[in-house]
RNA sequence: GGGAGUUUAGCUCAGCUGGGAGAGCAUCUGCCUUACAAGCAGAGGGUCACAGGUUCGAGCCCUGUAACUCCCACCA
């Protein structure tokens, strides 16, 4: 006979059972073309991060699945990763740097990217490793990373054919530019805060007048890089101003009026200065209105010469000078607060400047109507579906994708400008000459790519594009889901959309399966600098990875974020605790080797169980399919604790210690049976203890990661068996429902008569006669068709076509027991009118399914039958 | 300015295509019953935010209102 501990201790079993399955192989998937595929690629995480609860979150619903559809016959393979994450590396490694003394300047872009390099080598793998701990069973064998050779290689790739094709161009435009990281960000990096600014109303007076023309502005200093006021066209205020010129303050130089369409003329004053160089809006007008740029800022955010004597100051120094000099000269009208969005960046949180650089993009318009059209054409799907709307949301109003970054840890830009002739040679090779004039004066761009360029291509450079012949693309590709949380769906969905519908022509995954976030307990983000965070590896080492899990899955509908409460992780423990004790005590029980099929002496709750367990497995598959894996989980749950353990268990207990019983065996070989199947169906939920226990229950199979899926099946199906023993819970229910109402101690056996008139019950109950002595305190049991023999002074609780009678003489206060059925008569009454009601009514009977109505009408008959029974024991008793 | 989500028991949340409101935790009562006190048996507790509508029937569908949350957005 096999030991288990009294309690559960992963800790004891996870490390050895991960060991075990890495050992035997079991994550890596080899192809198989007899097999379905089934395929995830993990969303890669950075190098630079920790693993969070996000991270715990989205990789567990990965392992979920992948594990499900192994056992369920599929090629599954799931490919993990990681992603360079240029500039929070670049940043960290910085960072590192200034700590001995040394900055990027000193050593050089070689030098750095061997610190980079040496940085990833150490830090990189680690998040890999922490995933392993919760149990994750992707293919380590395939771990990819972007910026290895296979991936690089399908980044210049893409990078070349998209230029070839006039998809990506160099231009200069007006972008998003981190003054702090000095570098310029997509639109999708920028975070839109809200914050308390000010509105300074200036006076720019109209040339060859007195009038001046009001204006206001957020960023006053950029004034100094203003060339035109613009007012609306139709603006009746300002029609006589239209085409003159007027003064820019403090700097003297005359600016034109022009009248733009643009301009709201509700808002402020309906006059607005126009920086060509600094904002996206006055960029789009110069262009209409042939207006000088005036760049007025560094890189680093300080003035530079065209700010004239505010040259070298800060952005925001140069601000209060501004508004000083302003005011000092009476231009300054007045100063209102208000609250406005600024756009920061999301890496380091400071004011992103709008500035014209000429940098690399993506054009977007072409490349985003395919990226649409799937999704309109449900090739592509979103669970929850709402989330589609955000993707073609961001899609229809998609704006050209800056892709050049001024870093060096990344994949560089490949193209090559020639000193002679100016001509850009873009190629995947160091070309030797320019391809136009043949000079060898040949100089590479400096910029790298931003990190999405190459996570756009994850789903298919993971597989081993661009060799379209790599086996794994042939079989994997396109992938079956892609799970991930909703905050980045920009970044990155839409992104490996449209570069798979560009480059293989094929979606990357049929659906995306998108998550909420994890939470504190006040619903608060999970952040450093709230130092609210929780690491799940201390979750781990406290309750373990299944307990970890389980609690990730339940209680939350898809899409929703969660918070995170320790209590109900103590949930989780006690669950996992209860299984290990059922299946201690199944273990207990066993000692021989027990027939493979069922045996002959099966009882009805024998029957019972399996089909239940049977009934289980269809909705556990139904809800997996649908990606309902909370709700399986929770059935799994409550079957196991409920029904398994809390009545088939006790149930079952009188036959396993009587030896001689003759149904011994078949209970025992159904306890094993069915927990064996519910272990199956757990098991992609709490890898860990299933297999532990899977393994000390049976000898046959080594890993219940391999064994197969449980599925419905016919010959368990025993729906007969399921009233049967759904009729001896009620009355069992009911015996100890009055008896504790009554406070009769459990120590206190009584009598039970069952009283049927009916054949068959009775029948049903002189079977149960033992679950009576077990589980209802029932001392003898008498089954019969009358009261003979019941007693004058006994308790009655009523069931469908039954009268259950227990005769406690000392305890039976007759008022009170009058009182007790009357209560229960008005209740029957009560109900059956309701039923009446619903029966007599016209648009029921008609327009119900016909089920519905065989429904009700069974409840009307089996109320009145205990209405009855309440009816006629009142009048023995008032006699 | 657009869009989305949420509102159900004291707390945190489920509730799949409309057919008599659920779980966990908390509370109360009784049990150390030889798998489990991290347990067992029972109990109390909800006008399903509000107002209309559709329907034989609405927590669920439609319209509107309110509160909270989030996302997007070039109102200087």
């Amino acid at each position: 006979m096999k030991e288990l501990a009294k309690n559960y201790d992963p800790s004891t079993v996870e490390d050895r059972l991960y060991q075990q399955w890495m050992d035997k192989k079991y994550f890596h998937t080899e192809i198989d073309k007899r097999k379905k595929p089934y395929c995830i690629v993990m969303p890669p995480p950075n190098i630079t991060g920790q693993l969070h609860m996000g991270h715990a979150l989205d990789n567990t619903i990965q392992d979920i699945l992948i594990r499900w559809k192994r056992m369920a016959g599929y090629n599954a393979l799931w490919v993990p990763g990681i992603d360079h994450a240029s500039i929070s590396t670049e940043l960290k490694v910085v960072q590192k740097m200034a700590e001995e003394g040394v900055t990027k300047a000193d050593v050089g872009r070689e030098g750095f990217l061997e610190r980079a390099w040496a940085w990833k080598e150490e830090y990189g793998g680690i998040i890999l490793n922490q995933l392993k701990k919760l149990g994750s069973s992707c293919d380590w064998d395939r771990v990819r990373f972007t910026m290895d050779e296979g991936l690089s290689d399908a980044v210049l790739e893409v990078f070349v054919q998209l230029y070839k094709k006039g998809l990506i161009y160099r231009g200069e435009k007006i972008v998003n530019w981190c003054p702090e990281c000095q570098t310029t960000i997509s639109d999708a990096e920028v975070n839109h805060v809200d914050k308390v600014g000010h509105f300074y109303h200036i006076h720019y007076p109209v040339a060859g007048s007195d009038e001046n023309v009001l204006l206001a502005t957020t960023r006053p200093e950029t004034m100094l890089g203003d060339t035109a006021v613009a007012v609306h066209p139709e603006d009746e205020r300002y029609q006589h101003l239209i085409g003159k010129k007027c003064i820019l303050p403090l700097v003297g130089k005359e600016i034109p009026i022009v009248a733009d369409s643009y301009v709201d003329r509700e808002f402020g004053t309906g006059v607005v200065k126009i920086t060509p160089a600094h904002d996206p809006n006055d960029f789009e007008v110069g262009l209409r209105h042939n207006l000088e740029r005036i760049n007025v800022l560094h890189d680093n955010g300080v003035m530079n010469e065209n700010a004239g004597k505010y040259a070298g100051l800060d952005r925001y120094e140069a601000r209060k000078k501004v508004v000083a000099d302003l005011q000092k000269q009476g231009y300054l009208v007045k100063i209102e607060e208000i609250t406005h969005a600024v756009g920061t960046h999301e890496r380091c949180n400071k004011v992103v400047e709008p500035m014209i650089k000429l940098q690399w993009f993506v054009k977007m318009e072409e490349l985003a109507k395919p990226a649409i059209e799937v999704y309109k054409n449900q090739s592509l799907r979103f669970i929850p579906d709402r989330f589609g709307k955000i993707y073609l949301h961001w899609l229809e109003n998609i704006r050209d994708w800056c892709i050049s970054r001024q870093l060096w840890w990344g994949h560089r830009i490949p193209a090559y400008y020639c000193a002679e002739c100016g001509h850009i040679t873009v190629s995947k090779k160091d070309p030797q000459k320019c391809e136009k004039c043949g000079s060898a004066a040949l100089t590479q761009d400096e910029d790298t790519l931003d990190t999405w360029f190459s996570s756009a291509l994850w789903p298919f450079s993971t597989l081993g594009w661009p060799d379209e012949n790599a086996e794994d693309l042939k079989q994997f590709y396109p992938t079956s889901v892609l799970v991930t949380a909703y905050d980045i769906i920009f970044f990155w969905v839409v992104r490996m959309v449209f570069s798979a519908l560009e480059e293989m022509k094929e979606i990357p995954f049929h659906d995306v399966l998108i998550h909420g976030l994890i939470r504190d307990d006040q619903g608060r983000k999970f952040s450093k600098s709230l130092g609210n965070g929780i690491d799940p590896l201390d979750v781990v080492a406290k309750y373990g990875a299944d307990a970890l899990r389980l609690m990730l899955i339940t209680g939350n509908a898809p899409g929703n974020d969660m918070r995170f409460y320790w209590e109900r992780l103590d949930s989780s423990r006690n669950f996992l605790n209860k299984l290990w004790n059922a299946s201690r005590f199944v273990l207990m029980n066993l000692e021989e080797d027990l027939l493979e099929e069922m045996p002959q002496q099966i009882t009805s709750a024998d029957k019972w169980i399996l089909s239940k367990v049977n009934t289980l497995a269809k909705n556990v598959e139904e809800n997996m399919e649908s990606y309902e894996l909370g709700l399986a989980a929770q059935k799994i749950h409550d079957f196991l604790w409920d029904e398994y353990c809390d009545w088939y268990i006790e149930m079952v207990k009188p036959r396993l210690y009587n030896k001689e019983d003759d149904t011994r065996t078949a209970a025992l070989w159904t306890l094993k049976t069915v927990l064996i199947s519910a272990l199956k169906l757990l098991h992609p939920y709490m890898p860990f203890i299933t297999e532990e226990l899977f393994q000390h229950i049976q000898s046959k199979e080594e890993s219940i990661m391999i064994s197969q899926w449980p599925t419905f099946q016919e010959k368990w199906n025993f729906a007969e068996n399921e009233k049967e023993i759904d009729i001896i819970k009620e009355a069992v229910r009911s015996i100890r429902n009055i008896r504790a109402e009554m406070n009769v101690a459990p120590s206190k056996k009584a009598q039970v008569f069952v009283v049927t008139q009916k054949k068959e019950m009775g029948e049903i109950f002189q079977k149960a006669e033992v679950f009576f002595k077990t589980l209802a305190y029932a001392s003898d049991v008498f089954v019969q068709s009358d009261k003979s023999n019941v007693g004058e002074d006994a308790v009655s609780v009523m069931i469908a076509d039954a009268v259950i009678y227990m005769p406690f003489a000392e305890l039976v206060d007759i008022e009170k027991e009058i009182q007790r059925l009357t209560k229960e008569k008005q209740k029957m009454e009560q109900e059956i009118e309701r039923v009446v009601k619903k029966l007599s009514n016209e648009g029921f009977v008609s327009k119900a399914p016909a089920k519905v109505i065989e429904e009700e009408k069974a409840k009307e008959q089996k109320y009145r039958g205990i209405l009855a029974q309440v009816e006629e024991r009142l009048a023995q008793m008032k006699k």
